[in-house]
DNA sequence: CTAGCCTTGAGA
DNA sequence: TCTCAAGGCTAG
């Protein structure tokens, strides 16, 4: 966002032999009002949170959240006056401490993107007393104090430390060279295809600097100087070895994440309660053996979380190398660079799948072309509902932002979506959505056989209503007490095509704004699609 | 209209 | 009894 407050601040030192990035880097839309108030710690780390709407000291909870007394008072004389604001500008305006007065308009948005919740605003104005939130407010409260008591905030580091280094550290195969993807990287993949002549495109970089499997990625961040930090310090809590299944602590949702394959030479080795079932011997295979056998095989092209993750890093680093001390990308950037390496290897994913390579080259062209972004909001869905803890958004790089750190800095729009895919991850977690639902979600979308000039449409529409009909059967066979979870899990798709619209509009007007990083694939997806 | 401080009262 | 999120009051 390019508006008025909205602007990092300039890079400054923040720690002697500061060498990397610096402060401007938390600036989701460049607002930055709340992380000097979060590193004041002084043993009271609750008041030194900052209001989501408009980075003010909180004052207690209200209405849903942590929020300042001057947003409370706003948001209850906005609903209980049942007032109707206009925006003078473009609905969009900035929201911090000093420009909260200027738009009601955009600070009520806001109030209602981070999570205000109307329904706390008493009809019958009765004073007193403790509303429906409060086992919520108590909940958010303890999971505070264990996040303050168990804090992994990555100290930034200021020099290279080869301290917790693994053998085959990310440093060892940095390279100052330029980024990995380039602009035509997606017709280089397709090289057959389209006719477009491009650049020659490094795109082998990745393979040849991807690390082998890695036992504690979660490491890497602390060798990744200056990756993000504020004031010395960034604001996320990194888990210690977040992409390490057996080490990773099992979640109370239904994922256990062992069971992720990883692309190993053994695919049968599945320890999947699934894989034990078939076991019964039989002349023919049932139709759950069947089944079982063909989502075991959708399983296998799964990519390995952990390798993904320091794939992703080394990327970003490699960035930060070839930028050199004083030339430091933003959040934003660093999130596009993210999910832009995320999308490679989503791509990568679809041209290894089986089904997939047997589609014309041209057909997965334009399916990938239509549905990159579903699948982008699909693999998100999937990290959070594996690893994510309430309240936290977990990063392909096993880091975590407090999704409140973001509704305090960014803008209506990036609040809006974050809050729509929170909401939809309680939905899937509510679902236990699980490792085999999953893949089959991707596929539904990735065999979408309604895009527009697909050649071989019928065969697109078998492979769906094949992925269709194993989803069903597996989910009638796994949960036979949730009758429904077929449908319920089918029901989700809309909300994840709309959510990926809602990205694909976000990224494009942040494209036009100059603030999307040039050569990433997924500005080569948005201009597929604007062209 | 804003925002800081005050009062209230159900639930722990 | 204490806590703390509601609503209320009021100077600016």
């Amino acid at each position: 966002m390019d508006l008025p407050g909205y602007h990092p601040r300039p890079p400054q030192p923040l720690v002697p032999n500061s060498d990397t990035y610096t402060d401007n880097v938390l600036n989701l839309e460049g607002s930055s009002t709340s992380q000097e108030l979060k590193t004041e710690s002084d043993g009271r780390p609750e008041t030194e949170e900052s209001c989501p709407v408009c980075g003010d000291r909180v004052s207690g909870y209200h209405y849903g959240l942590l929020t300042c007394e001057s947003c409370k008072g706003f948001f209850k004389r906005s609903v209980q006056n049942n007032k109707h604001y206009t925006c003078a500008e473009q609905q969009s305006c900035p929201m911090n401490l000093s420009q909260r007065k200027r738009c009601p308009y955009c600070r009520f948005q806001k109030c209602l993107a981070v999570g205000m919740k109307r329904e706390a605003v008493r009809a019958d104005r009765m004073r007193g007393g403790r509303n429906k939130f409060g086992p919520l407010y108590r909940r958010y409260r303890q999971m505070k104090q264990q996040a303050n008591t168990a804090p992994y905030r990555i100290k930034m580091e200021t020099t290279q430390t080869h301290q917790h280094a693994a053998p085959n550290d990310l440093q060892l195969v940095s390279s100052p060279t330029s980024t990995s993807l380039s602009s035509d990287v997606f017709h280089h993949m397709y090289p057959s295809s389209m006719g477009q002549s491009g650049v020659p495109i490094p795109m082998t970089e990745d393979r040849i600097l991807t690390s082998p499997p890695l036992g504690y990625p979660g490491l890497y961040s602390r060798t990744f100087p200056g990756f993000i930090q504020d004031k010395g310090e960034i604001p996320f809590s990194s888990s210690l070895a977040p992409a390490n299944y057996p080490l990773h602590p099992t979640s109370n949702n239904s994922f256990t994440p062992r069971t992720i394959p990883s692309p190993s030479p053994c695919p049968t080795s599945s320890t999947t309660p699934l894989s034990q079932t078939p076991t019964k011997t039989q002349d023919t295979p049932s139709s759950a053996t069947l089944t079982t056998n063909f989502l075991s095989k959708l399983l296998e092209g799964e990519q390995d979380e952990s390798q993904l993750c320091a794939k992703v890093l080394a990327s970003l680093q490699r960035e930060q190398a070839s930028r050199g001390k004083h030339d430091c990308l933003n959040t934003f950037s660093i999130m596009c660079k993210m999910a832009d390496q995320t999308l490679f290897g989503l791509v990568e994913w679809a041209r290894n799948s089986a089904l997939f390579k047997e589609l014309k080259v041209e057909d997965q062209m334009v399916l990938l072309q239509s549905c990159w972004s579903e699948l982008l909001v699909l693999d998100h869905l999937c990290r959070q509902v594996t690893y994510g803890k309430e309240g936290c958004i977990y990063l392909v790089t096993g880091q975590q932002i407090e999704v409140s750190t973001i509704m305090s800095q960014a803008g209506v729009t990036l609040c809006t979506l974050v809050s729509r895919t929170q909401d939809l991850v309680s939905k899937l977690k509510a679902l236990q959505l699980d490792r085999h639902e999953f893949v089959c979600l991707k596929y539904l979308v990735l065999f979408n056989p309604d895009v527009k000039s697909v050649q071989s449409r019928r065969q697109v529409e078998q492979t769906q209503e094949r992925v269709n009909r194993a989803l069903m059967e597996y989910t009638q066979q796994n949960h036979p007490g949730h009758s429904d979870k077929f449908g319920q899990l089918l029901l989700r798709l809309p909300e994840v095509r709309s959510i990926s619209l809602q990205v694909e509009e976000y990224l494009y007007q942040r494209h036009l704004l100059g603030d999307l990083p040039c050569n990433s694939l997924i500005t080569e997806m948005l201009h597929t699609k604007h062209n």
